[in-house]
DNA sequence: CCGTCGTCGAATGTCGACATTAGACACATT
DNA sequence: AATGTGTCTAATGTCGACATTCGACGACGG
């Protein structure tokens, strides 16, 4: 039996990330309580419910007595946000170094298997959600909830703000080797070069999602 | 001219806030909104939209159809915040290290000298002001927001609901000579070396409060 | 005596209306 | 024309009441 939605603020949730997913939300867009109360024939209480519970994802930029916006995110932090992620998780996979059984690697050597066949194959969408669950899977590894927490809310903020950029990120040898390089480091059980790649990791894609940006033109602040 | 304080909500985090540093609430209490608004002569909306901020801060631990509490931190818990904050703290140091002046180190130096002798005093709440200051001052050499967001919103959370702990925490020597380690580090400008201080600093911070809280026989689950 | 079930109370979830404020627009002044 | 002011509107902030749900307590049956 499957669980259904209790409450209004939960129904509210989903229908936004739909609507980012969907690409209906973009970046700097205002999010009205009364409008969305009245798309959803609600009241505007599970609304601002629903608005401050994403604010604490960062997924909501909410200015008192202005509105309720989605962020809009300089280069600066895109790339900071990157960093930083690249910290958390570096620590993470590093401190949970030893934990990796012989099935683990396999299953993360095969994750860079298909992420590098999806890519020479210009499928995109599965190049994101193959790499979504291939640092999912490092990640989960450590025992630290403090940092899984912070460490997946970045990836959701980034994930959700940025998702459509991606396409347009990598090459398809340098995304496998990239990623072949966190296996083999973890492999090696050398815990400084472990933390070293994962970091380096982000703060290149941090870079690169940003180049892009500025390529493709999207407004920046 | 002094700002005051315009919506009700700030206010209710202004009341929850000195309810904290006033010992008036501790880990595991129920904040309930109809209470509050009693007491705060309002109604509930502001009430929950405080709560909702707190969230935010992970001040509040919040149980949909059942209420809000004071988080009730596990020993292990506690333990990887201070990790993570160590792990974050220990990078944004690091990577700042090249932007300390020598202003900035005498600085530092002041504060590890008068953290010192306070602690021979035994002024504990002057130990732990200072100690709060220094690694702002740390920190705030980052110039990673989002660092420093999750750095801080750690430090809340630890010092808010572990503030009275910590008078029994350190012997005088022991806490200065690892503040003293760390201006040392930045002074040798050995970035790994930096990083690896500013962690152990934090995870022997953790691991002694959670010794102490063992001690004290506070409620462990 | 113990476990289950139903009732009840109190707290959170939601509602619609009103109060207040920020931003836009038009107007007056220089 | 540019600037400052005042009004107006639409959005957020707050309110009190009602709906719903969780947990406790006690009655009932074994």
């Amino acid at each position: 039996m499957v669980i259904v939605k209790k409450t209004y603020k939960d129904q509210v949730i989903d229908h936004i990330y739909q609507m980012l997913l969907a690409d209906q939300l973009k970046p700097g867009d205002r999010l009205k309580e009364s409008l969305l109360a009245l798309e959803m024939g609600i009241s505007r209480a599970p609304i601002r419910e629903a608005l401050k519970e994403l604010m604490t994802l960062g997924l909501i930029d909410y200015k008192p007595q202005i509105g309720n916006f989605l962020p809009v995110m300089t280069p600066k932090q895109i790339i900071d946000s990157y960093t930083t992620r690249g910290v958390l998780e570096g620590y993470a996979v590093m401190s949970a170094s030893e934990h990796f059984t012989r099935q683990d690697l396999e299953r993360l050597d095969r994750y860079v298997d298909v992420m590098g066949q999806a890519a020479r194959d210009g499928e995109h969408k599965q190049v994101v959600d193959i790499g979504g669950e291939f640092h999912d899977f490092l990640v989960a590894r450590s025992d630290n909830q403090q940092l899984l927490e912070y460490s997946s809310r970045l990836s959701m903020k980034l994930h959700v703000l940025f998702f459509k950029h991606w396409g347009m990120l990598y090459r398809p040898d340098e995304i496998e080797q990239r990623h072949r390089a966190i296996v083999t480091s973890i492999k090696a059980q050398d815990k400084t070069r472990i933390e070293q790649v994962v970091r380096n990791h982000y703060v290149e894609t941090g870079t690169k999602i940003v180049a892009v940006q500025a390529l493709s033109s999207v407004t920046v602040i």
